[in-house]
RNA sequence: GCGCCUGUAGCUCAGUGGAUAGAGCGUCUGCCUCCGGAGCAGAAGGUCGGGGGUUCGAGUCCCUUCAGGCGCACCA
């Protein structure tokens, strides 16, 4: 039986109280899903429920009076072995040791897809973070986002939402022009200009710009700086390319700030939000009334100059993702951005549509390193690829995603290497690989599954806390796609891991060698299979290797 | 000054109103005669920053206060 089938058992029970007149409640104030949870103690059964407690004052009873009547109700459910009620009007239940081991069949015929559902079915989704500016590498912070990012975009997908993944490129204004001067510098071996990049990936660029073209520094002036702009550009954008791939991150959609300003959308973006009646002039310049919309001061979109802010592209941008069919905006951006909330939410209301339904920003804490924050100018900055060569891909997606993007997080460099075989990452995937020699060993002396399965023999007290935990994927899934959360499914793991890790010391799969096969054997090696599948499932979410040996 | 985020074990952090507040690291003690010891069992370690309030019940919600991070451009 899983939580789901219980918590409608529940509902089921509480409405027949309703029914018979046991209890006084209007019928819709039955809740239609019961919210069951897993004890912290052990003794207090397989599952709980405070529903009782809930419902108690507004049906004029006590709760454990109406604890009472429902744990009789439950009683005869087939499945259910006992109930009893604890505390102030707790609900503890206990399974039958058959209908709670078919969890096991569930998930190992569920295979990869156990785990998914349809929670966020139907919900279009454009997901859009790193956006880093091409005029250098991506470092710790983007690392983080990078991962949680990701992270969240398979969990979208898995909870059945359709995701595209979106890449903001800001190829445009005066930052260009200074990267295309600090390579141009480089590549004829002086130092950046006053206000350059410094950095030594620039070397690193001007020479691939130079092998593009060789004859660079014979170009006139601004012919070299055009080139130096445009190759170093793409030379820049390729590297970032690399590392994400390097990081198993991927884009739907690589969306060049630029293509707003030359295809003429920023101007009809401030024509169409004239249009809804936001745009004024004043002082030579054109603005965007956004303190309509909860924003502290209007927005410049044209300067007196004539050319468009920053802020007129985003707002460009923001059409564009509308115009593009994406009802649900999802933003992933650094608390040192998150001014912008507001000022992004206001675009939204001025152009006609909901802030708190299609705009969604997700602020994300920076990340500290040995305690000194690390920024992209500085000349000592912690760069992604650094970070992926020291501690390898999977250790670091992994402890960056199991954090809440809201925690600021502070990593000791030192000690995550010196510490790196006690990350929890490893904790993981040993259980994972471990369930794999398990399969191999029970391989060895013909232990097979389809040789038998008898839930009932699964009754050692670590085997219920394995069974348990197995039934609470889906809904950590759910729940961490709808709070946008993917750190949850990280401290799911550990704890599954971690539930197995006790079973293996205790129970055995395969037998000892004078020792017959028994179903006892066989039915824990679904046991085994259910708890790799669901390791490998949710370290998949995360976008980590569940390897086979270690 | 205004706004957002965060204060939980020595350290890094979980805990979206429930029962005795958890994990990893670090410290201490046990367990390799058999499926992987990157593991398991146990010990020590807490005024959940402080103070009010809401209710059957608050680390969790509200108010206030203290501390830290970040942000408040015709920059990008």
């Amino acid at each position: 039986m899983t939580p789901d089938e219980l918590s409608r058992v529940l509902s089921a029970a509480l409405a027949s109280a309703v029914a018979d007149g046991t209890l006084a409640l209007p019928a819709d104030a039955v809740p239609a899903s019961v919210h069951v949870e897993r004890p912290r103690q052990r003794e207090h059964g397989d599952w709980a429920t405070n529903v009782a407690l809930q419902l108690a004052k507004r049906a004029g009873t006590t709760p454990r009076a109406l604890a009472e009547d429902l744990a009789a109700r439950l009683a005869a459910t087939p499945g259910v072995k006992e109930v009893e009620v604890a505390g102030p009007g707790f609900l503890n239940i206990t399974l039958d040791a058959a209908a709670a081991g078919e969890i096991a069949r569930v998930v190992v015929e569920a295979g990869d897809s156990y785990g998914r559902s349809e929670a966020l079915a139907g919900q279009v989704v454009n997901l859009e973070f790193i956006s880093a500016n091409p005029t250098g590498p991506l470092h710790i912070g983007h690392t983080r986002w990078a991962a949680l990012g990701d992270a969240l975009e398979r969990l979208l997908r898995a909870a059945g939402a359709d995701v595209t993944a979106e890449y903001y490129i800001n190829d445009a204004g005066t930052q260009m022009d200074m990267f295309a001067a600090s390579i141009l510098a480089r590549a004829k071996g002086e130092e950046v200009p006053e206000g350059g990049y410094p950095g030594e990936y620039v070397k690193d660029r001007a020479a691939e710009v130079l092998e593009r073209r060789p004859d660079l520094l014979d170009l006139p002036a601004e012919e070299a700086l055009r080139v130096a702009r445009e190759l170093g550009y793409e030379a820049q954008l390729a590297a970032i390319r690399r590392t994400l791939d390097s990081f198993g991150v991927h884009f739907d959609v690589w969306f060049s700030e630029l293509t707003l300003h030359e295809s003429g959308a920023v101007e009809q973006a401030v024509a169409r939000l004239r249009e809804q009646g936001h745009v004024f002039d004043s002082e030579g310049a054109v603005w965007l009334r956004t303190t309509d919309f909860s924003d502290d001061k209007d927005r410049v979109m044209i300067r007196a100059n004539g050319e468009p802010t920053y802020f007129a592209a985003d707002a460009a941008y923001y059409l564009s993702k509308k115009d593009r069919g994406f009802p649900q905006k999802i933003y992933l951006l650094g608390a040192d951005h998150h001014g912008y909330i507001n000022r992004l939410k206001a675009i939204a209301a001025c152009a006609g549509d909901d802030p708190e339904a299609n705009i969604e920003v997700l602020i994300g804490q920076l990340v500290n390193i040995a305690g000194e924050r690390m920024g992209k100018r500085r000349g000592n900055a912690l760069y992604m690829d650094d970070l992926i060569e020291w501690l390898g891909s999977d250790a670091l997606r992994y402890s960056l995603a199991r954090y809440p993007a809201d925690s600021p997080l502070s990593l000791d460099g030192e000690e995550m290497v010196r510490q790196s075989n006690d990350n929890p990452v490893f904790y993981v995937q040993y259980a994972h690989s471990r369930t794999c020699a398990v399969d191999r060993n029970a391989a060895g002396r013909a232990v097979r599954r389809e040789d038998g399965f008898d839930p009932a023999l699964l009754v050692h007290e670590t085997e219920t806390a394995v069974m348990g935990r197995l039934t609470e994927l889906p809904r950590v899934v759910t729940q961490a796609a709808q709070l946008r959360e993917p750190h949850r499914i990280a401290r799911y793991l550990e704890q599954l891991a971690g539930d197995f890790h006790k079973w293996y010391q205790e129970c055995r799969v395969t037998p000892y060698p004078d020792e017959p096969v028994t179903d006892t054997h066989r039915t824990r090696l679904w046991l085994n299979d259910a708890v790799r599948q669901v390791l490998a499932n949710g370290l998949h979410l995360l976008g980590v290797s569940a390897p086979e040996r270690m």
